[in-house]
DNA sequence: GTTTCATTGATAGGATACAAAAAAGCGCTT
DNA sequence: AAGCGCTTTTTTGTATCCTATCAATGAAAC
C-alpha cells in the first residue's frame, strides 16, 4: 500500500507514541516494530518506509528514524537508495539462493559444534521451541510462527557457541523471513514445523554427519519449497498478459 | 566550529579539497579513514574516537561522523557505549577465537566452491595479489600489507560466487586485521605470505578436499601464532606487577 | 498529438541548536 | 590530609531547520 496517507494508523504503537516509555520509541524499539512487520509480512516487499512518516508514528525525530532505517539497511531487510529513501527490500532469486546457501554453509557448521555439546537442558529448550513453533502454526493468523521457527535454528547455533557465527545467522534468518514472504507460494509452508521435530530428534543422538546432513537437507528442502528455479529465467511480460492480448488481439 | 567560514550550508566540497582527502570527507570516506588506520595500527584498541574531533577533522558536522562510527560499531571495529562514545575496538580472546573459527568455516565453503570454478583468469588475479603481498611484505612499512593479505582471502570468496559469503567473509577479515593488531607478538608476522603462494598452488589444482585442508590449516596457523592460548586465562594482574612487587617488598 | 522543458511539491541529506548525561574539577567537611 | 558532594565542563543524544535532489505535473514548442 506504501500509502502516503497512514499519518495515525499505527496498530500497535498508540501506547507507545503516549507514553514516553522505554521499548518502543527508541532506535532499537522502531528498529524491532519495523523488522517484526516485515518478518510478519505486514510490511510486504517494496512498501517505501518515508522517515517523516515513521518518526510521526512513533513521536521521535528522523533523526531517530533514520538510525533504525541505516541498520536495518545493513542486515539487508530494506533498501536505501541516495536521496529516494528506504523501502522493504525484494531479494532478488539469486540473493535467496545465496542466503540459502550461506545458511547451509553456516548451520552445518553450528549443528557439527552443537551435536556434541547437546545436554539434556539443550534438548528441552529446543523441544520447547517445537512446541511453540508447532502451536503458533496452528494459530489462525501465523503471526509469530516466523519467528519461533527462526529461534529453532538461532538456539542451535547458541548451543554451539560461537557468537560470530550465531550474529551472521540471525541476520541470514531475518532475510530468510523476508525471502519466504516474498517467494512463498500460496497456502503452502515454506517450512513446516514437523521437519523441526524430526530434526530435533537426529540432533539429540550422537551421529554427528547424520545431523549434520538432515539439517543440510532441511534446509534444502525450504528453499527447493518456494520454488525459486521457476522464477529464475525473467519475468515474461508477454505470458504475463497473454490472456488479455487474447481478448484484445 | 567544523569549517572555517561555513555558518549556512555546505559548499559541497571545498573543504575536501583542502584536506588532500578528495571523497574523504563523505560517510564513506570517513569510514575508509577510520577503518584503515585501524588495520594499519594508526589507531590502536582503545582509542577514543570523539564526535566533534572527527568532525573538524573531516570538516562535517558530527551527522556524518556518527554514521560512519555506527556502521564502524556494527562490524565490530569500534565499541559505541551509550552515553560514554566511540572507542577502537579491544576483541577479546574469546571473540578472536570465534572470529578465527568463523573463517574456517566460510572460507573452508569458499574454497570449495571456488576450486572446481578456477579459470587461468581467476588464477593470475590471485597471483598478482600474492606478488603485492609479498611487495608490501618487502616494504618497510607494511602499511598495505594487512589490506592484501586480505585481498587474497577475499578474492577467493568472489570466485566461490555467493555474495553473502564474502560480505561476511569481508567482515571477518576487518576483524582480523584488529585482532592481529592488538594480540600480534612484536616482529612476528601472524600470516605471512609464503603460505598464500604455497595456497595458491593447491588451489589451482583439482584436488578440492586438499585445497580445503590446506586453508583450514593456513588459518589455524595465523590463529596459532599470535598466541592466543596463552592469554586465555585472565589477565593476572598480580603477575605483572611481580617485578615492581620484587623490588617493593 | 507528442515531446521536452520548467515549475512545483515532496523527501532525503546534512548542519546546528538544544537537552541530558557523564566526567572532571573544586571546594568543603571531618 | 583525605574523602565526599557539588559545580563546571565536556561529550553524546535528539530535535529542528535548511537545502539539494528527485519525481511529477503542466505548459509550451514542434
Amino acid at each position: 500500500m506504501a500509502g502516503t496517507k497512514r499519518t495515525r494508523a499505527a496498530p500497535v504503537d498508540h501506547a507507545a507514541a503516549l507514553e514516553g516509555e522505554s521499548g518502543g520509541s527508541t532506535d532499537q524499539g522502531i528498529y524491532r516494530a519495523i523488522a517484526d512487520a516485515i518478518f510478519e509480512q505486514r510490511l510486504p516487499s517494496g512498501t517505501k518506509l518515508p522517515e517523516d512518516n515513521l518518526g510521526e508514528i512513533f513521536s521521535v525525530s528522523r533523526t531517530v528514524v533514520r538510525k533504525a532505517l541505516f541498520r536495518l539497511a545493513s542486515e539487508k531487510l530494506v533498501d536505501i537508495r541516495p536521496n529516494r529513501g528506504a523501502m522493504v527490500a525484494s531479494p532478488s532469486v539469486e540473493e535467496a539462493r545465496e542466503v540459502f546457501a550461506a545458511r547451509r554453509v553456516i548451520e552445518a557448521a553450528s549443528v557439527e559444534a552443537a551435536v556434541p555439546r547437546m545436554t539434556p537442558e539443550h534438548r528441552d529448550r529446543l523441544a520447547r521451541l517445537v512446541d511453540k513453533d508447532h502451536a503458533a502454526h496452528q494459530d489462525s493468523a501465523r503471526r509469530n510462527w516466523i519467528r519461533y521457527s527462526g529461534a529453532f535454528h538461532l538456539e542451535i547455533a547458541d548451543i554451539a557457541g560461537n557468537q560470530v557465527l550465531k550474529s551472521f545467522l540471525k541476520e541470514l534468518i531475518g532475510r530468510t523471513s523476508l525471502i519466504i514472504g516474498l517467494y512463498e507460494p500460496m497456502q503452502r509452508t515454506a517450512c513446516t514445523h514437523d521437519e523441526h521435530a524430526e530434526l530435533l530428534d537426529i540432533l539429540t543422538g550422537s551421529d554427528v554427519e547424520a545431523a549434520v546432513t538432515a539439517m543440510v537437507d532441511h534446509l534444502r528442502a525450504c528453499e527447493q519449497r518456494l520454488g525459486l528455479e521457476q522464477r529464475n529465467r525473467e519475468i515474461d511480460l508477454r505470458e504475463i498478459f497473454s490472456t488479455d492480448l487474447d481478448s484484445t488481439a
